[in-house]
DNA sequence: CTGTTAGCGCGTTCAC
DNA sequence: GTGAACGCGCTAACAG
């Protein structure tokens, strides 16, 4: 470790207010001498000083961190997220908590526990549940995004996940001209209603009836769900969907993979939709359109809400929406 | 925020001790009695406690933390690596304190030089550079994996890329039985020598001259690399070549968008080997080999490796090789 | 069984 | 220009 402020006034001789002084730059303004601040600068460049944070944080009850809480940092979304908050908070001195509850409740309960008990000056969650039960005694900022459970008693932000729907499903639709269906994950969510919403809008100002509407849902976000809601599309018919459009990555891979299992291969003419984008995207011959959130944009807004004067609004719990990009490969 | 100590004491009227010693579940070694201890648990109940962590660590010198330094979290590599991180710490009620460096050697510096200060318990690196100049001088445990800098004077884990790459260049030999390319970015890195060494043997090993040992090179692992290795491959041939193997998953990327620029797609015929794994490889027609590490344990020869008592070989700079995984796709 | 005390290192306020 | 002292909340050791 490096020297403490004491150790160093001891080994130098000069009392410690002398060396704090001079280590906060002080020094001019109460008028060390320049020959003693010198002596002390020195000292420190040799033996080195950093201050203690603990120390720090006992006094001036703060912490220089910000706690963020995500369902799951292997989901490309997420991790970029990560990357645009760590950035925000660099500038500022803060240091960023990250803390993964792998889509589970509990352990989501315990992160945001813990991460408020060790004084976190800021909160970022990714609820995996309608209502975290935050016992916030301390009164620390909260933002919540990306699922918008309404009742949240904290300000939100999200993607605007009805127009990128509506978007995607527009751009579809003007390629196939035919109704097409929507394989929908973790259905229960708000994101995905959103996604519903902007689905069926779209499908309607394309003069599509509700009988044309074709929306099937499971209750998970996952590959498996995919497969199932594909299984479930084909059964037992001989023919591949000319397109097709999936709530997320997890659930297209899903549904590809039952293709392939199904079929022997992937065929190139489908037309397929999804939300998220990934690279990994061009590594297929298809048509594909993609909604791709704006996680910088997103990491703004969510920071922005984070530091802002307490009261502004907080307690109204605003909700602020943020637009996604509409990506197009091979067409 | 929760009561503290002090403040618990005070309102109910017990001394300080008694309360910490209900706090601390040594009520019955020290036998306070019945009541005392639902009494004061009561109030605790009603009114909340959490220990506060500046404090504890201030006196105990030590934060429960551990710093966790990465090039890149939008690498599936090192998220799944810090989240089999996290479950290792949670278990110890550790906190993970993550950065990523950007690759960035200046801001590798800063993240070490930041988490040190902060005082973190430990603290583990993939450097993105030979020399992370540290000044430990709280010696504090570190270990650093994936890229093993030689030099390095702390414990290295890394996963057997001589290994892998053999077994990889063998599988793919027994299935096109004829020289074939390997695409190499980040060409200094040591994992990257280690991955041409196994390939060499490989081939070697398969009658093969040095001749027909055919490695490209690039200074960067990047998608722009890909392209400028497929495209120096390639030239102005009109074939795509039968198989290729890649240094990692953005140079697989940046080599199938060149052939597809080239070509205008890519032919579903060429057997393809890749370092690291993603389940989106799935999407490919392609028999696709691939090399996946096997972060969780990885993750937990790193831990052992931080929480083994100083000075057990800490010095000697130990260096741990973990196995990877050969992942077959349609073949 | 319970109470008292001494720091951990820092920031601040007041005194020389 | 410089020094001394207090308190943040906690732990640990010791004194009843």
């Amino acid at each position: 470790m490096s020297k403490t402020a004491d150790e160093i006034a001891r080994e130098t001789g000069f009392s410690i207010t002398t060396v704090r002084l001079v280590i906060n730059g002080q020094s001019d303004k109460y008028r060390i001498s320049a020959k003693t601040q010198k002596l002390i600068e020195d000292f420190i460049a040799i033996h080195g000083y950093s201050v203690n944070h603990a120390a720090r944080s006992l006094k001036l009850r703060r912490t220089d961190t910000i706690g963020f809480v995500v369902p799951d940092l292997a989901n490309a979304f997420f991790a970029r997220l990560m990357a645009s908050l760590e950035v925000l908070c660099r500038e500022r001195n803060l240091l960023l908590l990250t803390v993964s509850s792998h889509d589970d409740a509990e352990l989501e309960n315990r992160a945001v526990a813990n991460l408020l008990a060790r004084g976190v000056d800021g909160l970022v969650i990714a609820p995996c549940q309608p209502t975290p039960p935050l016992e916030n005694r301390a009164r620390t900022p909260i933002v919540m995004f990306d699922r918008d459970y309404a009742q949240a008693p904290y300000p939100t932000v999200v993607s605007d996940n009805v127009q990128g729907a509506q978007e995607m499903t527009r751009r579809m639709l003007q390629e196939v001209k035919t109704p097409f269906p929507f394989l929908c994950g973790h259905a229960d969510s708000p994101s995905i209603q959103d996604r519903i919403s902007g689905f069926s809008a779209a499908c309607a100002a394309f003069g599509l009836g509700e009988g044309d509407t074709l929306i099937r849902l499971d209750g998970e976000d996952s590959t498996a769900a995919g497969r199932r809601l594909m299984d479930a599309l084909v059964g037992d018919g001989e023919a591949q969907p000319p397109a097709f459009m999936c709530s997320s990555l997890l659930v297209l891979e899903g549904a590809l993979q039952q293709l392939k299992a199904r079929f022997g291969r992937i065929d190139p003419t489908i037309l397929i939709g999804t939300f998220d984008d990934h690279t990994m995207l061009d590594l297929l011959p298809n048509r594909v359109v993609s909604i791709r959130q704006n996680e910088a944009a997103l990491a703004k807004q969510i920071f922005a809400r984070l530091i802002e004067p307490a009261g502004q609004g907080r307690r109204q719990s605003a909700r602020d929406v943020v637009a996604g990009a509409l990506i197009c490969r091979n067409l």
